[in-house]
DNA sequence: CGAACCTTCACACGCATGTGATAAGGTTGG
DNA sequence: CCAACCTTATCACATGCGTGTGAAGGTTCG
């Protein structure tokens, strides 16, 4: 049986909502085909990265904009040379350790 | 001359608010030593970082996330395994650049 | 047909970020 | 001494994220 789920059992599924399915698919994380009339539907790839992308949340804390960071870290070295730069000589002073720890409580008991 | 400057001299200095000193500080960024009477002392590597941070911001649109979030990637090494697989895997599909433009857009008009 | 889905659109909320303004009071230097 | 700084502490605000919820209408299937 080719699984072909919709938004909703795809949510029941992986553990989202369905309006967070749908808000996922505006920010182009994850972007389901459409049936002819419109449906979204979700196959085994979509699937798994739903439920990854789930996983990377919860054990990790990040957001989206932590994804998309990341991304851009991959494709700008330019970018990526700066920001070591940048950390390494920061990394002697300052107690940055707050701002992780905070947000990882944050999104921890979410 | 040990150049010593107080918050709005610091400010005046580096293209920063005072009131922005103080809340980079406040969040462990860029922590000045204090005067006997608790007045802010920003010295030349203080200086220097506020220069470099700002560049930072300017030319690459970041936010402190940002670096909060480069500088997890470079201590959690099962972070950025974790990262780089999703990303990997996730690059194919999808159209992650909006999310990366709107930002970019966003802290370059302001 | 009708229930139970789905679609888009929109309002709304709590929280965080980055920033300014302002008040009440201490410090400094000419 | 007094102006011009500094200190901390608040209130305020726009913007954005992550969500829920609901309306108004289309689709599917028994």
């Amino acid at each position: 049986m080719e699984e072909k789920l919709t938004v909703g059992a795809a949510a029941a599924e992986t553990g989202w909502s369905a309006r967070m399915l749908r808000y996922l698919e505006e920010h182009g994380l994850v972007v389901p085909a459409r049936s002819p009339a419109g449906y979204r539907v979700y196959r085994l790839p979509e699937l798994n990265r739903l439920r990854s992308l789930r996983d990377l949340r919860r054990s990790f804390g990040l957001d989206l904009a932590d994804l998309a960071f990341a991304r851009r870290l991959r494709r700008e070295p330019e970018l990526k040379r700066a920001v070591d730069n940048w950390l390494a000589a920061a990394d002697d002073s300052g107690s940055w350790v707050e701002w992780e720890q905070r947000k990882h409580e944050r999104l921890l008991t979410a």
